[in-house]
DNA sequence: GTCTATAGGCTGATAGAC
DNA sequence: GTCTATCAGCCTATAGAC
């Protein structure tokens, strides 16, 4: 709610860009692209709403600007997790941590990308599309990598991926909802934390993956 | 695209409010309350656009119409798989195959609800509230009966639900944006099925919980 | 680069005839 | 109950001063 860049830092233009990104992510998250009005973005940039049109020329470029940014950085981190050659198990683990990672220091951006998928993928350009399929590469991979090693069962690489991807969107994009909820229902003494989510899904997710045959080590 | 209540049906009060129901499902699943224009939703049942303020006064009249019938439904079907008193994991299966068929007959819901819940909330009134602690109150007692059986490891049952049901909503509610990222950029040899998708999770999600000591029946 | 003022388009809701 | 016509409000984008 309160305005980004306050009067310290330096109002040069490389700011003014940098400002209406983040409160964009903020604005576009919380209310979608049509509700997300280029007045209430500029407002929380702390800048003038001319300056939208002027750094992004649209309001849909400030839009796809956030999402190939944001995108980036998350393919970035993830990537990171199948560098060294580790068991699969363990690096499905990396791979859920990490998108939790994204999402604490980012808190805007799965409610953003679940917006853009509910929509149909009304707003994405061909770069955006190549980056999500990206994510599903790094999932297929850890997955065959699995089932080859002996660690997996069998299991279809794409439906793995948007259960994953799918709890762990929602989890973190649910957040202002579920604060609410709990507000007015008290469902539960308090409200779930995120590292208690992560663990919940590393341990789900790999023993629902394991094969039959107790072969693997425990501890 | 197509226009509901062709010249077949008749044209009294209650197939004027019905149509508008099913458009108005579906046009807000597909462009969230705001994209949503009253003119697009009548259009689609194929009725005035007064007729929405006439029968539902204003927009959102009809937007919370449509969810609090929504999930009365959801509930009621989703209620029925602890009717009888079978073991945990049959019935946690059940429930998963319950919200599939929902999402079938449905195709429309796991979209808009998950808009709301991005929402905050937005449009929610405490009726509307009470429905979805109501479903997770299901999944809580279905984990708390399969613990005290043995059937279930020791496992939060709120990260539990907001997993299990924060999977199907994605799965379900991105099906549209999925047809199109399959037509530009083949990932898979064809769509996933819905109903791979409910055994896959019924797979995953019950040997996931399972109990560390192999003290379970197989097959 | 930034700001003010405004044009131009769209949308929800209603008045009033039938 | 249904339809046509219309109005008032809001929102994006731009022109033009600085």
């Amino acid at each position: 709610m309160r305005p980004l860049r306050p009067r310290g830092g330096a109002a040069d233009a490389a700011s003014t860009r940098r400002a209406l990104l983040e409160a964009g992510t903020a604005v576009f998250a919380e209310r979608g692209f049509k509700g997300a009005t280029a007045e209430l973005i500029a407002r929380r940039a702390g800048v003038n709403k001319a300056m939208i049109n002027y750094h992004f020329r649209t309001k849909k470029g400030l839009y796809q600007a956030i999402l190939t940014e944001t995108l980036a950085a998350l393919f970035t981190r993830l990537r990171a997790v199948r560098v060294d050659g580790r068991p699969a198990p363990e690096q499905l683990r990396e791979f859920i941590a990490a998108f939790g990672d994204r999402a604490r220091e980012h808190p805007a951006f799965p409610s953003m990308i679940l917006r853009e998928v509910l929509s149909g993928g009304e707003h994405l350009d061909r770069a955006i599309f190549g980056r999500m399929s990206a994510v599903f590469g790094l999932v297929r991979d850890i997955v065959a990598q699995g089932t080859r090693e002996g660690s997996f069962r069998k299991v279809d690489p794409l439906l793995t991926h948007l259960s994953i991807v799918g709890a762990l969107l929602f989890f973190f994009g649910s957040e202002p909802f579920r604060a609410r909820v709990l507000a007015e229902v008290p469902i539960a003494k308090r409200a779930p934390r995120a590292e208690s989510f992560v663990a919940h899904m590393q341990e789900a997710v790999t023993r629902g993956l394991a094969p039959d045959a107790p072969a693997r080590r425990k501890r």
